[in-house]
DNA sequence: CGTAATACCTGTAGTTACTAGAGGTTCAAG
DNA sequence: CTTGAACCTCTAGTAACTACAGGTATTACG
């Protein structure tokens, strides 16, 4: 991560992962499960077994926190995790990565603006009858009764 | 499933469960699950333990491919199999299926928006110059510099 | 100081909707 | 009759967590 200050040396302040959590918006879990893949360092312990962070951890989950939202995969987010930790280099790669994603949030965009509309169709013409000519009905049936929604692969994520 | 003729009869034809795919778009193992959680019913096999299908089972698998192209869970296909299998039932709880997802795609497009807004907004700042300076990583470190987007609790599908 | 309520630990299994593979059988064409 | 495609079952893997179970540590109160 890119380090605002050297850090305040002595009476550093160490929090419990509970506090960590509440601080950056996820659960403590989630704090746990992204250690084990290698997204946070393994957190130092203290007597008793328990980790112990500093602000260093608030921010760097932060940060990730923050890219899940905008919908980077994790694996994203572990590529400009290691982009923030050097500071020094071009911001060319972090362009990139941003642009790719822009570009499937566009395409995501517009498949879920179809189905939008062709759901609001289907809804404005039904009459309210019996399910036998319910036009909802008679739409999932039959693909030519529909504009524009076009069949897709995978799962795709964030809404 | 909404029957349009009365089965013809006599000479009807089987198809395997390759044909039945490739009529409905989705691939046999895809078939195959269905089968196992209950949307599809069990087929009949041949002498040597192949699955055999009907048209029907093309209608009722497009039926299935399509409400799932609109973005509806396995458990909501499931529901809209039900009552289309009930064509003499009022289409009320049709309507209210597919008002409800219209909302969640609503909400969801509404978040998606302000993803790509943002996600512009950062790329069009970025100078170009090293790390260090670079606003992409700004905006995901420091959420003050973001203006739309929230976070959000679990994945979303669709897009 | 004792004890009870939290907070924390590890490890495993569940979620959604499939997909991919191993290892074997059956079918259709030549 | 033999090959190759299509089919079978069963298991495990995907993304990104979440939810336990069963046990230990810490903290607050009286």
């Amino acid at each position: 991560m890119k380090e605002q200050k050297p850090a305040p040396s002595t009476t550093e302040r160490y929090i419990g992962i509970g506090e960590l959590a509440r601080e950056s918006g996820c659960k403590p879990e989630t704090v746990r499960y992204y250690e084990q893949i290698g997204l946070l360092p393994s957190a130092p312990r203290n007597e008793g077994n328990q980790r112990r962070y500093t602000t260093a951890a608030i921010r760097r989950l932060t940060f990730i926190r923050h890219a899940r939202d905008f919908g980077f995969s994790v694996e994203a987010v572990r590529e400009l995790l290691e982009m923030a930790d050097h500071p020094a280099m071009p911001c060319q790669e972090v362009d990139t990565l941003a642009k790719r994603h822009l570009a499937e949030v566009e395409a995501r965009l517009a498949r879920l603006t179809a189905v939008r509309d062709e759901l609001q169709r289907m809804i404005n013409q039904c009459a309210g009858g019996s399910v036998g000519q319910c036009h909802i009905i008679d739409v999932l049936s039959d693909h030519r009764l529909c504009l524009q929604v076009e069949p897709h692969g995978g799962a795709d994520v964030i809404g």
